[in-house]
DNA sequence: CTCCCCTTGATGACGCGTCAACCTACGATG
DNA sequence: CATCGTAGGTTGACGCGTCATCAAGGGGAG
């Protein structure tokens, strides 16, 4: 197809600033959320999956498809959680092959710390920063390229 | 300041999808990295900026700025670069404390072949799918953001 | 020149994520 | 109901990045 084997000029400094950016604002977020509730990025997710489903509950299998995560990923993550008392493990009734991931108090209390503050972070480092015509184009380029490239990828 | 505790529910779903997209290339990248050169997007980045340098030499010091990197991390990243051949470290004649790292000729050969397909998956999986209008705002919005952050994360 | 402090880099321990191997249980098929 | 393929989950080994620590050189103040 005869391109040019390079990113331009301008290419190459979006994409620069493309990934800087994703890796400042992920220091700036994990930095917040060890100091505010003693969390790491990761256990932060997978405390705000349980508490939004509605028993606190969710299967090893759901989470890893809400989260886009590895079984083993989970599993070690989960173990170590489960020492700090933030999650339980319980049998699955249905499926005795399964495991169910339950929110204990305590992780419910830290997930409830760290998410005021968390959100608005998120807000501080990103929202507030954009127009309201600048988040349109974002939301449907973000899709746009999310669709295109999960097409790529497999 | 009375601000609402939790993203609402359209910035919730701008924001995963930032994460996700930010995710889901990285992979397509650093598998499309390792399949065809055999580099971890690490190594590929220290092969670039080596590259982009007059000589193919460039200081510890150096390069960890330019990447934005701890210097544990490089020295770690180079020392077992150094035991496949892709660089070489050198003393430096003008700090004896400093560390001069060289783009040998396999890391030379190993980054020119790596350098074409890489930029088609860039173009592939991000640049091809916008339109001129909203590259351009991706430009000043991603800068924008970038300052932003680093002004409050330090 | 001589301290003293800072910079530069290397190293070892540790935490987290990935990969491969493994085991158990489900469920379709005969 | 016996079998076989497959899904769900755990575990151990390994690789990479972070952190704390260390050694050693630079460079300024006195």
């Amino acid at each position: 197809m005869a391109r040019p084997p390079r990113l331009d000029e301008r290419q190459r400094l979006v994409w620069k600033a493309y990934r800087d950016l994703y890796e400042a604002l992920s220091a700036v977020m994990s930095e917040q959320l060890l100091r505010d509730a003693g969390l790491s990025g990761s256990e932060y997710a997978v405390l705000v999956e349980l508490s939004h489903s509605p028993e606190g509950v969710l299967r090893a299998r759901e989470l890893c498809g809400e989260l886009g995560w590895d079984r083993s990923r989970l599993s070690h993550l989960v173990r170590r959680m489960e020492q700090r008392g933030l999650v339980a493990r319980e049998e699955c009734s249905e499926d005795a092959r399964g495991s169910m991931v339950r929110l204990t108090d305590a992780g419910l209390a830290a997930v409830d710390d760290a998410a005021p503050e968390h959100s608005e972070a998120i807000r501080r480092c990103f929202f507030n920063v954009l127009t309201n015509r600048e988040l349109d184009t974002l939301e449907v380029v973000f899709d746009r390229l999310l669709d295109n490239v999960t097409r790529d990828g497999s």
